[in-house]
DNA sequence: AGCACGCCGACT
DNA sequence: GTCGGCGTGCTC
């Protein structure tokens, strides 16, 4: 930064203040620094703003007073005064600007600004919260998701609590010896990946987990690997209950000592104290939900994620960063990069994502996957059953089951809980018609038509609601059932079968756990209890429900919420079996049946592939009133490559509902674009949307509307 | 985002 | 002359 012809830090400062008092008058001096004593060494600090709204991207210089020399080191929140005003006397004797929060990231020699330095007005906190590494990190994700760094510092650093900080952390307890493989024998290569863990090694796995309930502890020994090696360790799990899961069996292993739990949940105080017991090495892992992913473990040595297709994997703040991906960050270090070496890389789901796939077809991660046998002693029996079909027995029509769902229930009763998958309400699919299966389009906008209860019918886009519909292809004037809650569903079943126990999980009420008794378990996907001893049977009902979503990814969250309900069954050789009602032929379906998690994610991998669809390119949605998307791409430079699809009209918010994220506000019609490049180019994909966004933020105000800008879209149908 | 600066029109 | 409109640009 310093040349030789640049005079020294504190020389420069004099200058400064010489300058000043010439130019300004006497008055108007900004009386932080009047007269104040520099510190003399390093005195120049580089600040990264935190201003709400406001995206600086970038460091502003301060000079430290003496004073607060020794506490502004590297990584300490620190407020300064920042804004517009040239030390304006403001009230009399204020200076310009308000007092903001930062972090000093850097002490150096001199500033290259020319102006007066204005003071560091208070150290928040020693604690160097901010370190290097974290700073990197957080750099990383904003440059990958086109964020502000602010953004993401926003994310990786948790709010300040002086209490859970003023209280001392003990030091780390000493490594637990390396594990026994455990159920990991069941894997052929199990044994040797815990191993090189415990070796200090790097592998970088994408594990099919058996179903059943020992991930929990597999995870939990790969973690205590990890630290046997001397080194840290961290995962990512979807929700709380999985995170509970393995604190459990991590607790079991090594004891509570050695891992801190990093869950929303807990309350600031708490949630401070555990980041920060990892933050200053007290203990050397972290296992918790997404905010995690910023865990500044020391010495990583493994970052691991649990079931990556979970949607709680996805941050829902900006610029809402997946954290599959920021572990991969994690993991990734440039060949001749400095710093300590990547940790290892371990994804473990029962399914299987495209994204995952991916990772294992490209070589960066070897797969981790139990033979054939193994598997399918392991997992249910699966059969399925068209949802034409529908059964005789009077009380099995009442609960709408088919007679081999009615049967396979009946017959699984006698051994144990039954799980019966149902989908949420509200997850309808777009209406169709009951004869002939036209989608039930509305008289006046043609927008999809949706069920919001059992008794209304409203437009999906314009949000009328109709009162009389009739199919425009065939004219039947009935629709295709509409899904029916778990309530009612358990209130049917309850009659269906009226001696035994029903008991519903849904998303008010999540049950945990259920004892191994004869009872029916009703239940939305991701909500499924685990059952003591496992289930005997499980019925995974209006699959079409799932699969008619008109989403790129709907299939491949059908089979995942499938595979996940019909984990907690039975293997086949204690009798467990589930029943899917939905289309034999259907690819998901049979991908279910022959339990191919992986076969299904690397089909879906080649087809994504031949349509240039993520993850094989790197896509952005660019969302907002019409006029201001299309400005938007065509001030934006985008990177040669970079193909635009759309604009397309997204719909309309109905007025009333509440509002979608990244959705247009209630009556206003907006449109949204989607962007992609070929895989490589996404880097630079993003630099071109950030400063195209920036570009438009500053000239915001002047009638120029804001576009949303979002790396790797949810929902591209 | 705020907030000041600046360059034009109507007023005391 | 000078007050103030908001369009533009900066914030160490």
């Amino acid at each position: 930064m310093s040349s030789d012809d640049q005079p020294n830090g504190a020389e420069q400062l004099a200058l400064i203040r010489e300058t000043v008092r010439k130019a300004r008058p006497p008055r108007a001096k900004p009386r932080t620094w009047r007269d104040a004593a520099m510190a003399e060494h390093l005195p120049v600090a580089r600040v990264l703003v935190n201003k709400g709204v406001v995206h600086l991207d970038r460091t502003f210089d301060y000079a430290v007073p003496a004073e607060l020399d020794a506490e502004a080191r590297p990584g300490v929140r620190v407020r300064v005064r920042f804004g517009a005003g040239k030390g304006q006397v403001r009230g009399g004797r204020r200076e310009g600007g308000g007092l903001v929060d930062g972090f000093l990231v850097e002490r150096v020699a001199t500033s290259d600004y020319q102006g007066p330095l204005a003071a560091l007005a208070q150290v928040v906190s020693p604690e160097p919260v901010l370190s290097p590494a974290l700073l990197t990190l957080a750099r990383q994700v904003a440059e990958r998701y086109a964020g502000s760094l602010a953004d993401v510092l926003q994310l990786a650093v948790p709010p300040r609590h002086a209490k859970a900080e003023a209280a001392a952390s003990p030091a780390p307890p000493p490594p637990p010896p390396a594990p026994e493989p455990g159920d990991w024998e069941r894997y052929p290569q199990g044994p040797g990946f815990l191993a090189a863990l415990a070796r200090g090694e790097s592998p970088r796995a994408v594990w099919t987990a058996l179903p059943g309930p020992q991930w929990a502890d597999e995870l939990a020994r790969a973690v205590a690997a990890t630290l046997a090696s001397g080194r840290g360790a961290l995962v990512v799990l979807p929700d709380g209950r999985t995170t509970a899961r393995l604190d459990a069996a991590l607790t079991r292993l090594v004891g509570p000592g050695q891992h801190a739990v990093l869950t929303a949940d807990a309350g600031p105080e708490q949630r401070y104290r555990s980041w920060l017991a990892v933050h200053r090495g007290a203990v050397r892992a972290a296992i918790g939900t997404r905010a995690a992913m910023f865990a500044p473990v020391r010495d990583l040595g493994l970052v691991a994620l649990w079931e990556d297709g979970d949607s709680g994997h996805s941050e829902d703040h900006a610029p809402q960063p997946h954290a599959r991906e920021v572990l991969v960050l994690r993991a990734t270090r440039e060949a001749g990069a400095e710093g300590p070496p990547a940790p290892a890389f371990l994804l473990g789901s029962v399914g299987c994502t495209v994204e995952a796939a991916q990772l294992v077809r490209g070589g960066w991660a070897h797969p981790l996957a139990a033979p054939r046998d193994t598997t399918r002693a392991l997992a249910p029996r699966v059969r399925t059953i068209g949802d034409t079909e529908v059964a005789r027995d009077p009380a099995a029509r009442a609960a709408r089951l088919p007679s081999l769902a009615w049967e396979t229930a009946r017959e699984g009763l006698r051994h144990g809980p039954v799980l019966v998958q149902v989908p949420r309400r509200g997850y309808a699919p777009r209406l169709a018609c009951d004869r002939c299966r036209e989608p039930a389009r509305c008289r006046n906008c043609s927008g999809p038509l949706e069920a919001p209860d059992a008794e209304r019918l409203t437009c999906g886009w314009c949000g009328r609601t109709e009162t009389d519909w009739h199919c425009e292809a065939c004219g039947g004037a009935r629709l295709r059932a509409r899904v029916v809650g778990a309530r009612r569903t358990a209130e049917e079943l309850g009659r269906a079968f009226p001696a035994v126990p029903v008991r519903t999980s849904g998303r008010e009420q999540v049950l945990d756990t259920v004892p191994g008794g004869p009872a029916l378990v009703v239940s939305t996907p991701g909500a499924e209890p685990v059952a003591d001893g496992g289930y005997a049977a499980a019925l995974l009902l209006d699959g079409w429900a799932q699969l008619a979503r008109p989403d790129l990814r709907a299939e491949e969250e059908a089979l995942r919420r499938w595979l996940g309900a019909a984990a907690l069954v039975r293997g086949q050789g204690a009798g467990g079996t589930v029943v899917v009602v939905a289309e034999p032929t259907l690819r998901p379906v049979q991908a279910l049946v022959r339990w191919d998690p992986v076969g299904h994610a690397l089909r879906e991998l080649e087809e994504r592939a031949e349509r240039h669809f993520p993850p094989v390119s790197r896509m952005a949605a660019v969302s907002g009133p019409p006029a201001a998307v299309s400005a938007f791409l065509a001030e934006a430079e985008l990177p040669p490559e970079a193909e635009i699809l759309g604009p397309v009209p997204l719909p309309v918010t109905p007025p009333g509902r509440p509002r979608r994220p990244g959705g247009p506000p209630p009556g206003e019609q907006w449109n949204r674009a989607l962007v992609r490049v070929p895989l490589g180019g996404g880097t630079r994909l993003a630099q071109a949307l950030k400063a195209a966004r920036a570009a438009r933020t500053a000239r915001r105000g002047a009638g120029v509307e804001q576009v949303l800008v979002r790396i790797d879209p949810p929902d591209i149908g």
